[in-house]
RNA sequence: GCCGAGAUGGCGAAAUGGUAGACGCACUAGCUUUAGGAGCUAGCGGGGAAACCCAUGGAGGUUCAAGUCCUCUUCUCGGCACCA
């Protein structure tokens, strides 16, 4: 076995400590080319094959690019700030910047392991307050730009983590974390308008070059309607009732209103006992109940009746929580014969049905003409609320004066350090933890000077992650949050490898707050878009099909892997299992063939070096074929395929006794390096090459080796395969026709019948036609 | 219900409209090793003695030729879901 594993590791592992040829340089002359993968919450649980296989992935990529000769920014940081560290610094009674940096160190000792060639000297770390005091710089930009409002509004809350959570936040009424059904609060919370750049974050996406399936995703979660907006007038009452419709040529087909319970109309109805009941019992229903009874339609009668601007028709306003406030206008037309909802609840409460009625286009023009609508349109984006009653997040920088109101931290005080106590524990109160920090709490208003109090609410998980690519470009700078010569230089984002999970609300998040940011000027105006291209990977399952999870116990640990195979065979590995993008499980014996290539593949160069003065033609032509493949494939990110030529190439020269040049060695060592990193240095060297083979220069195939001498044609009748034929590549259609017409099987075929025509593919085939 | 991605041997999977199953695993036979869950050689979609036939979820279609293009359909996975 010519593959030792743990003695190559041991010699070579060292040597890319603060290894040079890993950074990316600030305005270097060659091309640039900013690889980034998502950065890691650093669980205490440690880097799992998830990570190594996105990561390696995406090293694989990043290797190959430098030696093309790119610049390359291939950077890694923490996303630490979270409820996990919080939860269990808790438990155990230790803080959370220390477990951080225990977690932190170990996923990099993993990383180092995994031979991942990060650029180390641009590491951030969100819960950093050198960084995070950009993140509240940013807060602040908002809310000077009338872009984060403090609201009291009815959030989700989890009455076992203590915290609000976002919509998004909440799985089938359930908090996503924990799995506790959620309850409604009414809170004061920071929201922050993402709402205003709906139709930009939708525009955007022409800027970009995301994979299908990513862009329908923000498309759908942004989820642009056009319609109109008509005012019905309410009987007996001066206030117009506003409604929104994508459907205008119903217009007449409406029978009935509803209007959310919440609708500012119900206010004043309070007097009828029916409605005050109905409102509620509304109010107190969780949105787990909500949902679930989502199919069963609950309503009732306001009092009111509307009337049709168009035909004058008297129609009956009814409340029902079908209509969400937070949508639209809050209120519907209702057209039971053209909507399905609207249906099932007028068959419940025995409303009208025109079944009758046809819709009619020029609706829309008549209601324009008669001033009572106008278009309009609505996205189903919400706005962000912004606040985490919790303690391990970015304190959000503001002070509230009873004199001035809200005030933001000066510059000069940012950043506003989370204060490191020992005891944090979150309150019942809906209270932020800090709250009860009085001595951080109480402090004074930049503005008058007078006694005031912090802001205690911390800011959710999304707000360090926001941002963080740009802070790579530039990750010591204490004047601002990136110089923005280094991001014009880097930006954007060439390629962006991540999760399905983040493909909605990072990337949205992160595309609006860099827009905000451009809109600031703060990044370079040349540049609208953070991301150009974005790539999904795919997911790692166990051995036994389903995700990996400690409770089923199938989780596979990256360190113990590479303690029985070594990096090199588990790096290969994880990128010969299957197409980067899919799903696939986990596989010991796969695992074990890729060894006995690592280990063929080391015998075959290593017991070849000196020992060949000239490869011949057939070895030339293979290797030069196997440096194209290879090369085209990495850039594609099919890195199952590149390994597979790998493999069929090696067990060709192998199994035909093919001797390889140092020459043609040196080739094959490169294009193997990004996958196994170890055992190619290891070759380079003894090749007599200077460290290191992952700087080097990607071989340059010749042309005219691709080509070869003599190619094999399939020979059909009729389409179907009847023999093949071997010939030049430049053969014309009479020699080929002459040669397959002399094969004894197709002369049998051609003698049942007449040849009609001849189809001729140069390269591929000949048909003949027999009828 | 809506959006997206899929469906190819026993398994993971390859295939610019042109020899379906490359590569790997498993399996079978033989060799080799003190032994092996190690290595080597050969075979390996189904049927058939063979000629040949059948085969890429299903049904149609386009084409000289379809896993690949078109129409319809079934199922699986992921995401969203009372959004007017």
């Amino acid at each position: 076995m010519a593959y030792d594993f743990v003695k190559i590791e041991k010699k070579w592992i060292g040597r890319y400590d603060g290894f040079e040829g890993f950074r990316g340089k600030n305005f270097d002359n060659k091309e640039k080319k900013y690889i980034l993968v998502e950065f890691p919450y650093p669980s205490g649980s440690g880097l799992h094959v998830g990570h190594a296989f996105s990561m390696t992935g995406s090293d694989v990529y990043a290797r190959y690019m430098r030696m093309m000769g790119k610049n390359v920014l291939f950077p890694m940081g923490w996303d630490a700030f979270g409820l996990p560290t919080e939860n269990y610094a808790i438990k155990v009674g230790r803080k959370p910047q220390i477990i951080t940096k225990e977690n932190t160190d170990k996923f990099k000792e993993q990383m180092r392991r995994l031979a991942l060639s990060f650029d180390w000297e641009r590491e951030v770390n969100t819960t950093d307050p050198d960084y995070y005091k950009w993140t509240q710089w940013i807060f602040i930009k908002l809310f000077e730009k009338g872009l984060a409002t403090k609201e009291e509004m009815a959030i989700n809350w989890c009455p076992s983590c203590k915290i609000g959570l976002a919509n998004e936040e909440v799985i089938d009424g359930k908090c996503e974390r924990c799995g506790t059904e959620t309850e409604r609060r009414t809170i004061s919370q920071w929201v922050v308008k993402i709402t205003a750049y709906a139709e930009r974050l939708l525009e955007g996406l022409k800027n970009t070059n995301f994979i299908e399936k990513v862009k329908a995703s923000q498309i759908n979660w942004i989820d642009k309607r056009e319609g109109v907006k008509i005012r019905f007038a309410v009987k007996n009452r001066d206030e117009l009732l506003e409604v929104f419709t994508t459907r205008p040529d119903t217009l007449l087909g409406v029978t009935f209103m509803v209007i959310a319970p919440e609708h500012k109309l119900v206010a004043d109805l309070m007097g009828n006992e029916e409605v005050k009941k109905y409102v509620e019992e509304t109010k107190k229903k969780s949105e787990m109940e909500r949902t679930e009874l989502a199919k069963e339609k609950t309503g009732v009668f306001s009092g009111l009746v509307a009337v049709n601007p168009i035909n004058g028709k008297e129609i009956p306003i009814w409340i029902a929580d079908y209509v969400l406030v937070s949508y639209g206008t809050g209120a519907i037309m209702a057209v039971p014969s053209h909507d399905e909802r609207d249906e099932t609840f007028a068959k419940k409460y025995s409303l009208p049905i025109d079944r009758e009625y046809v819709p009619d286009e020029k609706l829309m023009e008549t209601i324009i003409e008669k001033g009572v609508g106008e278009r309009s349109v609505n996205y189903h984006l919400r706005d962000w609320i912004f606040s985490r009653q919790h303690y391990w997040g970015e304190p959000i920088p503001m002070i509230n004066c009873p004199v001035c109101g809200w005030v933001t931290v000066s510059d000069e005080e940012l950043p506003v350090r989370l204060p490191e106590v020992l005891k944090y524990q979150p309150t019942d109160t809906g209270e932020s933890p800090l709250a009860n920090i009085t001595e951080w709490v109480e402090t004074e208003c930049p503005k008058c000077g007078g006694k005031a109090r912090r802001e205690t609410d911390t800011m959710p998980n999304w707000a360090g992650s926001d941002w963080y690519f740009l802070r790579y470009c530039d990750p010591k700078n204490n004047q601002e949050l990136a110089e923005i010569s280094k991001m014009q230089y880097w930006m954007p984002v060439d390629v962006y490898v991540g999760g399905d999970e983040h493909n909605t609300l990072h990337l949205l998040y992160s595309r609006f707050i860099y827009q905000f940011l451009w809109d600031l000027g703060v990044v370079p105006k040349n540049i609208p878009e953070p991301y150009n291209k974005r790539l999904s990977h795919g997911v790692i399952l166990g051995a036994d099909g389903n995700r990996m999870s400690k409770t089923i116990g199938n989780t596979v640990i990256p360190d113990n892997v590479a303690d029985v195979y070594g990096t090199d065979v588990l790096r290969t590995y994880m990128m010969f299992m299957g197409p980067f993008d899919s799903t696939m499980a986990w596989n010991e014996r796969s695992l074990i063939g890729v060894r006995r290539f690592i280990d063929k593949i080391s015998t075959l160069i290593l017991e070849s070096v000196g020992k060949y003065k000239e490869t011949d033609l057939e070895g030339i032509r293979i290797v030069h074929r196997l440096v194209r493949g290879v090369g085209e494939d990495i850039a594609e990110f099919k890195f199952n395929t590149a390994i597979a030529k790998l493999m069929e190439s090696v067990n060709y020269l192998s199994k035909n006794k093919i001797g390889l040049s140092n020459n043609e060695l040196s080739m094959m060592v490169r294009i193997l390096a990004p996958f196994a990193p170890f055992v190619a240095e290891e070759m380079w060297s003894r090749l007599g090459n200077n460290f290191s083979v992952h700087v080097a220069e990607w071989p340059k195939y010749n042309d005219k080796y691709l080509v070869s001498e003599i190619i094999t044609l399939s020979v059909q009748i009729n389409g179907k395969l009847r023999g093949t034929v071997e010939v030049t590549p430049e053969a014309e259609e009479a020699e080929v026709k002459n040669i397959a017409e002399s094969l004894e099987k197709v002369q049998k075929y051609l003698s049942e019948g007449k040849v009609v025509k001849i189809i001729y593919i140069k390269g591929k085939t000949i048909n003949f036609v027999v009828v």
